[in-house]
DNA sequence: AAGCTATTTCAAAGCTATTTGAAACCACAA
DNA sequence: TTGTGGTTTCAAATAGCTTTGAAATAGCTT
């Protein structure tokens, strides 16, 4: 079925598989690697990853944020926003202010790649 | 020191952590901040999270890769290569074959984003 | 060496994300 | 209701990422 030249030391695995369709088949569903992108787009970017970390120490309003980084407001709130989109924080409004906090899922990013991520080699 | 206004439910918890430049000082490392970009940038596209399943199921060269997708492989090169830079998978040489394999990051953060990942709400 | 296959690299094109400053919005106080 | 402080939204400009096909590289076989 797979009319394709298959180095040998592989052969024998992928076909114990399914082949290249058994592979395709047990893939996550897009919905599920959508959800994953979502989050990982969040964490793209360093001021992003700096903000859920003050934010997993500190909930805080927009303007300590501000304040904090020297950003400029309109720059801070775009980037909350893609936080907010990858469900990794979410805010709660006193009076005048949002304050911001992680979400549960938040905290377990924030915990993880605290502990994990580090350049490796291979 | 802050000569900021700041709410209530927040100025005690804030000045118990140092103040904002108490928050700002206990923030993650420039370099471990950018560890954790790279990793996400590795996962913030759908091929590239579908790749990186793929071969957690099974180790493969790039032309099953290509096989499987449906995908030219200057684009597949393009984006094994992120996930490279991000530390999630290496290859190895086997006569004129490539041999992509996750790396151990990749096999934790595969196995931790399949557990965790889901879009959740506030 | 020549020819073949597997893979990467390159540059141009198209697309998406980020930054910026100005304007709008919203809750509260006077 | 008008004013004020905190925050978001908008549009334009910029920067960065992704796709494409063509050309280059690298290992094998003859």
């Amino acid at each position: 079925m797979d009319a394709i030249e298959i180095p040998d030391s592989i052969r024998c695995d992928l076909e114990g598989k399914g082949g290249i369709a058994g592979i395709a088949g047990s893939l996550p569903a897009d919905r599920k690697i959508g959800a994953i992108v979502l989050v990982a787009r969040a964490l793209s970017d360093p001021v992003r990853v700096k903000v859920l970390f003050a934010l997993f120490m500190q909930p805080m309003c927009v303007c300590l944020l501000v304040a904090m980084t020297g950003y400029a407001y309109s720059k801070m709130s775009y980037h909350l926003s893609v936080l907010k989109d990858g469900g990794l924080v979410c805010a709660r409004q006193e009076g005048n202010y949002l304050i911001y906090y992680p979400t549960d899922l938040g905290r377990r990013v924030a915990l993880w790649t605290r502990v994990t991520a580090h350049p490796n080699r291979c």
